[in-house]
DNA sequence: GTCTATATATGGATAGAC
DNA sequence: GTCTATCCATATATAGAC
C-alpha cells in the first residue's frame, strides 16, 4: 500500500484511466466519483477539480471511440463500390474494436453509454451512418439480422474475457474471418 | 392519466413485468426502486410488500432465463455425439435468446447481471457450461473468438431494435443461418 | 492541486398506521 | 395490501480553507 504516487501533471489522464477502469467492471451507471476517487487515493473533490461533473468524464472517455468510428465512415464514404465501401468499414470497425477492446464493449451495451450516444448528436449520427453503411438504406430482415450479429459480436467479442490473451493483431485477423464468414451470402 | 388499475391479486407480476422494462432501458443498476413504483402508481413499500430488496426483484426476473440455458445445457449433455450436441446447444441458445428477447441482451451485458451471475452458483455454472460444449474443454484461439462472436452475437441480436419487427419464428430461423456460417470451419 | 466541510438529492430499507 | 413517515447510506456537486 505504498502512497498513492502522484506522477504529477497527469491527473487528468489519471482519472480518466481509473474512470475506464471501472465502467469495464461496473458499468458507467454502477461507477460513482469516489470509487474513482478512491483509486486514485484522493478525494471527490480533487476529481471534481479536473472535471465539472461525472457527465464530463463519461463523455471525455468515449469520444475517442466515437471519432474513430466517423473517421472509419469518412474514409469509407468516398469508396464508390458498395461492396468495397462495405469491406473498409467492417475492417476499420474490428480494427477500432480490437484497439479499444474494454472500452467499446460498453458503447453496445452500456444504458448509460446509450443515453449519451442520444444525446450528442455526434455520436448518434456516427452510430446511424454505420448501420446504413452496413446493411444498405432498406435492409430486408435477412441483412438486418446478419448486421446485427456481426456488429454485437465484434465489439462484444473483442470485450470478451476469454480473448483477452490473444495478441491485438491475431484478434484482428480472427474476426475479421468471423466477419466474412458471416456476410458472404 | 387513469387512476391506476389495480388489476388485483398479480401485484407480484405487475412488479416484474414493471422491472423488466425498466431494466432493459435503463439497466438494471440505472433502476431504482422508485422508478418501479411509479411506473406502477404505487409507493416503494408497496413493491417491498412483494419483495423483500432490489436483489430479490433481480434474482427473480433473471431466473428463468438461467434455467432456460440449464435445461438446454442438460439435454445436450445426453447427446454423444460432440458435433450434433453442439448444433443443438447453439440452437437451443437461439431459441430461449429469441423467446426472451429484450432480457436476455442483459444477461451478457449488465455488469450488475454479471455480479448476479458470480454471485450464485447455479447460474454460474449454467453459463461456465455452455462456454465448455460449445468451444470444447482446451479451445484455441480461433475457437475462442468465434464462440465470443457467437455467443455475443446472438444475445446482442436478439435484442437488437433492429430486428424487433422480425416475428419470433423467422428471426430463430435468421439467426440460426448465421450460426451455421460461423461455426462451419 | 488537494483538503474539509457541507448542501442537496436520491436510493434502499423498515416500522407502524390505516 | 397500501400508505406515511422515517432512517441511514451514498451520490453529485459546491464553497472555501490551506
Amino acid at each position: 500500500m505504498a502512497k498513492a504516487v502522484a506522477t504529477r501533471g497527469f491527473a487528468r489522464d489519471r482519472v480518466l484511466d481509473a474512470a475506464r477502469a471501472l465502467f469495464t467492471e461496473h458499468g458507467v451507471g454502477g461507477t460513482s466519483l469516489q470509487m474513482i476517487a478512491d483509486r486514485l487515493g484522493v478525494s471527490t473533490s480533487a476529481v471534481y477539480y479536473q472535471f465539472r461533473s461525472k457527465a464530463d468524464i463519461v463523455v471525455t472517455v468515449f469520444r475517442p471511440v466515437f471519432e474513430d468510428i466517423t473517421r472509419v465512415i469518412r474514409i469509407a464514404a468516398a469508396i464508390p463500390s458498395r461492396e468495397v465501401r462495405r469491406e473498409a468499414t467492417i475492417s476499420g470497425m474490428i480494427e477500432l474494436a480490437v484497439r479499444h477492446r474494454r472500452t467499446t464493449a460498453l458503447v453496445r451495451t452500456d444504458p448509460a453509454v446509450a443515453e449519451l450516444v442520444e444525446a450528442v448528436g455526434e455520436f448518434r449520427d456516427a452510430v446511424a451512418d454505420l448501420q446504413v453503411i452496413l446493411a444498405g438504406p432498406a435492409p430486408d430482415p435477412a441483412s438486418r439480422t446478419a448486421v446485427a450479429v456481426l456488429v454485437s459480436g465484434i465489439f462484444g467479442a473483442a470485450a470478451d474475457p476469454a480473448v483477452a490473451a490473444i495478441p491485438d493483431e491475431e484478434l484482428h485477423r480472427l474476426l475479421l474471418d468471423c466477419a466474412r464468414r458471416l456476410v458472404a451470402a
